[in-house]
DNA sequence: TATATGAGTATACCGAGTGCACTTATATTC
DNA sequence: GAATATAAGTGCACTCGGTATACTCATATA
């Protein structure tokens, strides 16, 4: 498959890039509220129309992998062995993420930077939260296509409101009191298995 | 304690008051979106920046009591019984906050409309996933301070994310499926429940 | 009665995000 | 290889949420 690689999709790509990097750089420079998505524009070279045409709002420009991350947890549920009890194969989808987030978000010095703006800006904070919230519901709904005799919506959105909520919570407390990589990754582990601990109340493990 | 009752005091209360019935009406016939601040304002007879004397954002109108149940979690954390156990405690943190929904927020039919609202527009869910974290934190802090020998400030994030997390989503989850007052009520009572199981990791019940 | 205070006002302003009509580089078709 | 379709990017005018400033006026206080 060539999975759109022409020159048009590249160049596309690229700039998608040159606005990622140049917004996170001037984020680091002068702090999110006081870079205009005109100076990333102009210091990008490209229009402030071009931005919004790669970004919905503002924010998103930091939160571009997510979307990959997500796709990643779902194709675990999709990919399950056939008779994979429920919970195993939610920690699997949510060890991929975190996997993820520690091979490539870490160390990219993003989730950081992230991590910082979320506490400087109520607007960041806001997005990372619609947007987790959002994932999180698609997942949901994929565990209760893949396990519709254990699962309802209601629960499987308080399952996941819960794993989420926890590595979440626990990445951000952990980022913001100044812990490195490895830290963070383990807080996100340590707290991906306080939370799954929930998930002995509907599905009893051996 | 006379409370601030003077005219001017009562005067301010009656244009927030005012404000707040405005902006539901007006948000319930023409929709989130569509309804403008300037046009709150003007059918409040007031001027548009007196509306932002009352209010930070244009969301905020619709949350005006969350701070209350903030206070009320709060409050019980403090007034624990000496001795009292973590589980325990945060159950009836949780609870209360939960009873005064059913009591107050549900009933008024402003948590209704709130529901409507969040499901129309990402915004308004991105305010109170905002709220609803900030407030998060804060129980966090608290709960750490109450119990500085079994929580630390990460485990205590990733506690009270699972919380939260599991409350939140199930509550928009029974909304958006069109539950009733009842249902959406105890939706948030098994959300807590669940989540409360992962404590026993931390915390082992006898 | 004199004075301080704080709610509300009018106006001009900023920045995020959109609609629209346009150019231009790349891809496709004959 | 020329003709044509497509889609990325542009420029501009616009809306709307939110803020700064300098003001008026009612209420509270001395």
């Amino acid at each position: 498959m060539p999975e759109e690689s022409g020159r048009r999709e590249r160049k596309k790509q690229q700039t998608r890039q040159t606005l990622i990097a140049t917004a996170a750089r001037l984020f680091e420079e002068h702090g999110y509220e006081a870079t205009g998505v005109a100076a990333i524009a102009e210091a990008a070279d490209v229009s402030k129309r071009t931005f919004f045409l790669h970004f919905p709002t503002k924010e998103d420009v930091l939160l571009s992998d997510g979307r990959a991350r997500l796709d990643l947890a779902l194709r675990v549920i999709e990919d399950r062995a056939p008779g994979a009890p429920l919970r195993e194969v939610l920690a699997a989808s949510l060890a991929a993420m975190i996997d993820d987030t520690a091979a490539r978000d870490l160390p990219s010095g993003m989730a950081a930077l992230r991590a910082r703006l979320i506490a400087e800006s109520p607007a960041v904070q806001a997005r990372v939260l619609h947007t987790a919230f959002a994932g999180q519901a698609r997942i949901a709904d994929a565990l209760v296509d893949a396990y519709p005799d254990v699962l309802d919506r209601t629960s499987a959105a308080a399952v996941l409101g819960a794993l989420v909520g926890a590595v979440s919570a626990a990445a951000i407390a952990s980022l913001s009191a100044g812990d490195g990589q490895a830290e963070t990754a383990d807080a996100m582990r340590r707290a991906a298995a306080i939370a799954l601990g929930a998930l002995d109340t509907l599905d009893p493990p051996a």
